[in-house]
DNA sequence: TATGAATGAGGCTTCATTCAT
DNA sequence: CATGAATGAAGCCTCATTCAT
């Protein structure tokens, strides 16, 4: 879809070129999970990294390439911190809960990250086509099914809809996290442990 | 901060000007739904409701108090509705499963409601202060939360920390509408049975 | 192709609106003719009309539509003007000849329209699609090719092309308003007639 | 106003900087042939030249010197075919089609070049004095009006006035040229004959 | 010589809000 | 009560130009 990146024209980019656009992305972050997605202007963004407005569309196409940017390094950031933990399990019991457990602890000591992913998932719209986001989100819903569909074969789940219930936990796991945002107070990792207590209440098979 | 002058400060309002404020509120409800947060200028808003711009800033103090009104409206339609049905109930169970059922029945013939309303409580931001919606959120979950403690006091439900729980039900089936509005092709009532039994299973006491 | 002219959603103006779209194409006419049209930024206009920028906007779809008004009604005056004198000539002969005088003639005392015309024609391009001059410029060549034809069936004029003459003729005359732009010093009268006697010399048929 | 440093202001260029210069030139002609002036930025160019940027702004005072360079360049050129074409001819009357026809045929097969003329003859606006081209095309009609005067003085041409005949043959054949490049249908060779013919029947002594 | 990078001016639009009628 | 009209702030983007390397 996207024909050029910037600066326009070039495939490869210099090291100072990848500097400023990590730079940029690192400031729009902050940015929309500070003041909020619709308050993050570019000239809200330029000013926090210190630069000239245009400087952002030297570097992106524009905004929306820029935005899209942020979130597809919060995507990248998230999984690669969870895939090992995840992955490093073996029985899908144990992968589903480490799941919850590790995407909460991974935000939870990201918390402008957190915020910056929900703001831009949340309000993003592109000028044309649909929300890039979507597969992103999709893809990861798909996994959580794979898993909790090997749990059913491996007689650990019981009986249901594995996309369903693939929404429904990666929906509280949000949630639980948005509670924390809005109440210091709570303890993230006693909501942790609640969260996959409930999970595995949820979906456990009855003779488990 | 508010002006004396106009309609908001008066304690008594001409029955016009109800009607004109419900016109109005329903106009910004349909303008919402269909076309997004973002996209709902009061110029759009007006347009859709057949009247001139101005005179939603002569009902309303502004755009902000119209958004509120309209999420409050929304509220108070759904619970209106929810109300009766849960405490037609007399068990936590079943109270907690007609809470869900009931909710979304009522959205999925509510379709632009929900739309409206979740298009409102994510983006809405005032200028200053924080969202009034935290507080309608807030009681739902604080009321939902009795119930699970009732429950846990009749010994229906097993242990677990009823305001954490509380919140994963209401993610779950705000999220399980989210996939009913983005898929057209999800049967709702299936995915109810499916989202009241992965409840059921997850709080009810073992010996249930 | 326009859906809705400004306001946006209104069919019918007022009067006071009408005035504004004058004025404001008044200020625009004398922009474009005075500065140029790259020049003529939104900015400009506002200014020599006195007016705020937005104003234009609220009157006009965008600087597109206004741009577009502009060389319509300088089309419209010109035809006015030109049309009566030269249908009041019955002979083909005489009507090329009154074609070219009132042109000349409106033009040298509208020299303002005369420049914004030129500047418009030659610099407006739309966002999308092409020239809507371009019909205008077509109907008028069009129109005298007309003139010219029957005039050769009436054997007033030799034999010719006359869709290509009438290209000619209409650059001729352009030109000629040019020379005159350009160098005040030229009598438009004497350029006048000169023209006149050239074409007059180079269709009339021989035996004329 | 001109800074004394770097290319422009030395005497003595050295190959490659009149090689680059020929390259940027040659670029920017095309260029604003095809997409059109107000598209051909710096950027442009330098990408069709397979250069950077700056490089333009290395070798060229700005965006204005290099304009006034490229329409340089197609005068002389032009000039350069049709030179030896016109005074090929001994009488006025052979020069004049052979000017016509010379300038025809070179456009011809110099499509980018006449679009690249007309384009930046029309848009190219300075940013403080007049047009550097009005010179040249005052010369060219100069020339052409002592070609005109001559025929009167051997009798060739009837009384005119040789400088508005000059405007007008001129304007004639950039007409000609813009009809053919705005339909491609239209038979140039023919037109050339209609041309000349048009314009011998306008000039010509009646004796001839 | 060449260039990647940065800049700031200026352009068009959208929008909530105000005000006189 | 209602509205047409006007406004100014703010947003994003394009572009010629400059500068250090």
């Amino acid at each position: 879809m996207r024909t050029e990146s910037s600066p326009r024209g070039r495939k490869r980019s210099s090291f100072i070129e990848q500097a400023r656009r990590a730079q940029i992305i690192e400031a729009a972050t902050e940015t929309v999970a500070e003041v909020g997605y619709s308050r993050a202007s570019l000239a809200e963004i330029a000013q926090r990294a210190g630069i000239s407005k245009s400087v952002i569309s030297y570097h992106f196409e524009g905004k929306d390439e820029l935005l899209e940017q942020v979130a597809a390094r919060l995507f990248e950031e998230t999984w690669a911190y969870m895939e090992p933990r995840v992955y490093g399990e073996t029985s899908a019991g144990a992968q589903i809960r480490e799941w919850v457990r590790s995407q909460l602890s991974f935000f939870s000591s990201h918390r402008v990250s957190f915020l910056a992913m929900v703001e831009i998932v949340t309000h993003y719209q592109p000028k044309e086509g649909s929300s890039p986001f979507a597969q992103a989100i999709e893809e990861e819903a798909a996994e959580l099914a794979r898993i909790l569909r090997k749990g059913q074969q491996d007689g650990e789940f019981r009986d249901f809809d594995p996309r369903a219930v693939a929404v429904i936990i990666g929906q509280a796991v949000e949630g639980a996290l948005g509670q924390w945002i809005a109440d210091d107070t709570i303890d993230l990792d006693t909501h942790a442990l609640a969260l996959v207590d409930f999970i595995d209440h949820a979906i456990r098979s009855e003779r488990g």
